[in-house]
DNA sequence: TGTTTTTACGCAAACGTTTTCGCTACCGTA
DNA sequence: TACGGTAGCGAAAACGTTTGCGTAAAAACA
């Protein structure tokens, strides 16, 4: 009386248990009387299939594993919502882990995933700095990476353009009029930080105004380290009008920072950040973004990796969606000097 | 080429399968010399084991099934974090469902996570309304709910005392010389939700003032609901000097409504939260709410299923955990009338 | 009616482990 | 020398499916 097997269903059906199978698979090779009946007793008998002894025999779990830094992110959070329902309409169950910002657990993670035969795995990953290990280990797995442009990696990736976006920005910002704009949370440990500066220094080279950056020397970003990044810039006098974030959540730490030294935003100091996560919306100082399209990523990014795990052979592809202004009200005009 | 399996390094070892096995499990029966050798040589072919193979004759996954409302949530989000680092250090990994507070889908996942032989269940309900659906599930598979309250079913929960915080919250506002507060978003169709409206009323009966509450109808309570209530109840004169709200997000949007009617927060009205959700603390109006510990949650719930899972007949066990204050600046006091 | 084709189903292998049981060889003791 | 005990290892069953192949009965055809 423990659990139902298929075995079970086939003794008490009278038949053999690879009719059962056929039954229960739409087989059309099987009699339309023998199905209903068969169907009907496994509904009495209470049957479930057995995932895991069918995904021995079927090379296959049906399950994708999800790797990212912090499921507690509301960019990744929103994200894996997204990739839980579209991978589950598409007959796949997501295992989530968090690399927590560690390379090292990044990759032990990945290789547990491997262990237990995934069928594929889409990752955000910690930074640049372990690609080499990134490359070998996508080699043993189907693997799409997402939100970090992995460059001139052969590698399977969908993100938005960061360069663009951040360049869009920035050029947002000059057309209010202001010409002093500092870029605060540039990191380097992350391609991604990297193409955002870049997006920046274009725009000050084109509108020939004077690159001012603060540098975020922590491992991520995050309202804290915003905080803090802001907090001691303002402890001296400082000519800027506005402050371009790496990142939305840098951003509000800044607000908390600015609130603190009583510096308004956005009339005494604009500002803007990336990702337009929900929480940038909130009143009173809702923030002025740049908007990372998260179903699209995450659509995309599944696509992709089915794709990938029917046709192993097919060459590696990207993707690379627009970022696109979220214009809310933590900037105001200035007049140019 | 193809995957290096236990039979391959038994083959090149020039043992039975069942030595390397043994060597790899730590099984005293074997000698030091073969161990040495078999697990060099396990290295040497990059041999992974087939935790699907392993779960089969195991009989069990190491995998615990989460479902939650909705991971695009702060409070969950949290949640989940915890889960999954605590979960990988005892051996588990999570697949994670969204039931998307639907509870037909509720009850489909959590048929799928029973076909998927995952050891466990730990989930968030979406309301009382499907309590004894979920009865007859957890009956199938050791299930703990958390932080909803199952109140006299005799299921495994873990849960703050929701009675016991928004009764203190409401003292609390009392004590700042609040004598018409206004409850903000109490739910049928969740137990929690019920425990916490009876907080505000006997807060209400023992302090003497009168009980004015403003339901919300609506399913879930999220940003969205909070600030549709608040802006209709804004429409129309109001008297209450203070707004108690039933969760957070409901509380942000109250923020949201107040902000475009110029209506100052806490100079003109106090209000609080309740779950004290990470972005509550954002300035410039940091939200006074209480406080459920995520991270005990997550740990006894975690505890409770491991324990569940290895001694099934022990009898049902409840956790209530003890919410806290925490004080920020959304309210102020005032003179009594 | 005899032959061929088709339909419907059963048999058994296979997937990659773990584990029980049993066997051999060796050691120690009498 | 003989015997009991033990350490180290192998053979094989078992977990619950899917599926290729074989075959008997039914259907179609001549």
């Amino acid at each position: 009386m423990g659990i139902v097997t298929l075995k079970d269903v086939a003794r008490v059906a009278g038949v053999s248990y690879a009719t059962v199978s056929r039954a229960l698979s739409g087989s059309p090779e099987i009699g339309e009387s023998t199905r209903k009946r068969v169907i009907k007793i496994c509904e009495e008998m209470g049957y479930t299939p057995n995932a895991v002894a069918r995904s021995m025999v079927m090379k296959r779990t049906n399950i994708i594993g999800l790797i990212v830094t912090s499921i507690d992110n509301p960019f990744m959070s929103e994200m894996t919502a997204h990739l839980e329902i579209y991978a589950r309409q598409c007959g796949y169950n997501l295992m989530v882990c968090n690399s927590s910002y560690d390379p090292a657990l990044e990759k032990e993670v990945f290789s547990l995933l491997v262990g237990r035969k995934v069928d594929g795995i889409i990752m955000i990953p910690v930074g640049s700095e372990s690609y080499d290990a990134l490359k070998t280990q996508a080699a043993q797995m189907p693997t799409v990476f997402i939100g970090e442009n992995m460059m001139d990696l052969p590698e399977n990736y969908v993100s938005v353009d960061n360069t663009a976006g951040m360049q869009q920005a920035t050029e947002y910002l000059y057309s209010l009029g202001h010409r002093n704009i500092l870029y605060l949370g540039a990191r380097d440990n992350s391609m991604t930080h990297k193409l955002r500066a870049d997006g920046y220094y274009n725009a000050c080279k084109k509108l020939n105004i004077e690159p001012n950056v603060l540098r975020n020397s922590s491992a991520r970003s995050s309202v804290q380290v915003g905080y803090e990044l802001a907090k001691a810039h303002f402890e001296q006098p400082f000519s800027e009008t506005a402050i371009l974030c790496a990142a939305d959540t840098l951003a509000i730490g800044v607000i908390q920072a600015a609130y603190e030294k009583g510096i308004r935003i956005p009339e005494d100091l604009s500002l803007m950040g990336f990702d337009n996560i929900s929480f940038s919306a909130l009143p009173p100082i809702s923030l002025t973004t740049v908007n990372q399209p998260k179903l699209e990523l995450a659509v995309s990014a599944l696509d992709m990796l089915l794709n990938r795990i029917k046709r192993p052979e097919t060459p590696h592809t990207k993707t690379i969606l627009s970022p696109s202004l979220v214009i809310r009200n933590s900037c105001r005009a200035i007049g140019n000097n």
